[in-house]
DNA sequence: TGATCCATTACGGGATTCCGTAAGGCTGTT
DNA sequence: AACAGCCTTACGGAATCCCGTAATGGATCA
C-alpha cells in the first residue's frame, strides 16, 4: 500500500473528502495543499529529505487567486514534476470528460491513472490506487472506451497552434505571412490549406468554422 | 432566517460541505438531493404539504448516469420550478464562470444569488443566503464585474440558432434553405448576412470562425 | 391616402476559402 | 546518378463569405 501520499485540490470540501477516503484505505501518511506551487514545494522538499512522495492525486483546473502560481493548474504541475521525477504515480481526479485532454495527460506526461468526479468519483479513486499499486493504469469508465475506440489521430502541436491561430479570426493568408516572419514552416498558403483540410477531414468538419467548433468541444484549444 | 432549505448538487462530497455550513448557519431543516428530478419531486411535495422550501442552493450540471433524468441539469430544473413558482429563492452555486449563462440565470429565471465554487465558495455562499435573506441579490465576485460590466447585447434565440448551426457545418445558404423549408424569419440569405455581421460587430469577431470559437468560450451554444 | 419607419430581401463585387492538379525540393535507396 | 517517396509550394477555378447599396413590403400615424 502507498506509505505517502499528496492530495492537490483547490476546493476544500472535495479535499477532505479525498482525504477521508484514503484515511479509510489505511494510508498511513497524506499532506494536502490547495495551490499547485505549494504541492510542488512539498514534493520537492520530501524528495531532498529521501522520504519522497510514493502518490500524487491532483485536480487539473485550479481557481485563480489573488496568490500568483508558477505553476497554475494540474499540467503545469505534473509536467514539471516528471522533469524531475517519472517514478511517483499520479493520478489525476478531474471533472474534464474531454478526451484530447486525458489521452494528452497519458500520452505526454505519463499518468497512472484518471478519474473523473462524478457521484461515484470517490469509489472509482479507490479503485485507481488499488489496481495502480499492483502496477495497472487506471481510466475512469466515463472515458475509457472514448479513449480506446477513438482511433488516435496524429494531431501535432503545429496543428493545435494553426486552429488556435484560426480562432482567433487570422485569415489563412495571415497565418501564412506570419509563419514566413518567423521562421514557422510549412508557411505557404498552400500548406496551410492542405493542413486544414486533412484536419477537417480527420475530424468530419464541412468548414472551418465547423472544425473550431468541434476542437473547442473536444478542448484541443 | 430561512428555514425550510433543499441542497441539490450531485456530488457527495460537495453536498456535505453545504449541508455542514447550513447547519453552521442555524437552519432548522436541511434536505439534500442528487438528481433534480428529485428536487423538484421534494419541491411539489413540500408545497403540497403546505410545508414548501424557502431556498434552494443547486448546482447546473449534473453527471448523467444510469437514471434517465426528466430534468438533467440546473437550468432545466430552474425553469420547472419557476413555471409554479415565482416566490422561492434560488441560488445556483457552480464551477461554471460563463458571463452569458450566469446572465441568462438571471434574466431568464430570475435566480436571487449565484456563487462560483471557488476556494471561497462556502464563505460565499453564506453570504449569499444573508443578502438573500434581506431582499438583496447576490453574485459572486468572480463574476460580478464581467456581469456589470459587458454591457448588455441583445442576442436573442434567432440568433444562437443561427449560431448553432453555423457550429455545426452548414453554409450560410443552407441555413437559409433551411429557414425557407421550415417557415422561419427572416430566411434570406441576405439577412442571415446582416445578422451575422451584426453578431461580428458585437463580439468583437473577424469573421466566421472567430465569432464560433468566441460564443462557445461564453457558453452561449 | 400618403408619408415614414423598419425589417426583410435582392443584387453585385471583392475577399477568402475550398479543392484539385502540378511543379519544386529534400532524403534515402539502389 | 537515377529513382521513388514525401513534404512543401504554386496556381487556377469554383464556392462561399463579406460588405456595401438599393429595392420591396408591411405597419403605424397623421
Amino acid at each position: 500500500m502507498f506509505k505517502k501520499v499528496l492530495i492537490a485540490e483547490d476546493m476544500e470540501d472535495i479535499n477532505k473528502g479525498v482525504f477521508a477516503m484514503l484515511n479509510e484505505l489505511g494510508i498511513q501518511e497524506v499532506q494536502q495543499v490547495q495551490y499547485c506551487d505549494d504541492a510542488y514545494m512539498r514534493i520537492q522538499k520530501a524528495r531532498l529529505d529521501k522520504k519522497p512522495f510514493d502518490l500524487l492525486i491532483t485536480d487539473l483546473s485550479f481557481k485563480e487567486d489573488y496568490r500568483t502560481q508558477k505553476y497554475p493548474n494540474g499540467p503545469d504541475l505534473i509536467e514539471r514534476i516528471r522533469q524531475d521525477d517519472r517514478d511517483m504515480k499520479i493520478i489525476v481526479y478531474s471533472i474534464e470528460d474531454k478526451i484530447q485532454v486525458v489521452k494528452k495527460l497519458f500520452n505526454s506526461y505519463k499518468i497512472n491513472g484518471y478519474v473523473c468526479k462524478t457521484r461515484r468519483g470517490l469509489k472509482n479513486l479507490s479503485s485507481a490506487i488499488t489496481d495502480i499499486m499492483k502496477g495497472k493504469k487506471y481510466v475512469s469508465p466515463e472515458v475509457d472506451n472514448a479513449l480506446s475506440t477513438h482511433s488516435d489521430l496524429d494531431i501535432n502541436d503545429y496543428d493545435i497552434a494553426l486552429l488556435s491561430h484560426l480562432s482567433k479570426g487570422m485569415s489563412q493568408e495571415e497565418i501564412s505571412d506570419y509563419y514566413k516572419k518567423n521562421n514557422i514552416s510549412p508557411a505557404s498558403l498552400s500548406s496551410i490549406e492542405k493542413r486544414l483540410n486533412k484536419l477537417r477531414v480527420d475530424f468530419n468538419a464541412n468548414n472551418a468554422i465547423q472544425l473550431i467548433a468541434i476542437v473547442k468541444d473536444l478542448g484541443l484549444i
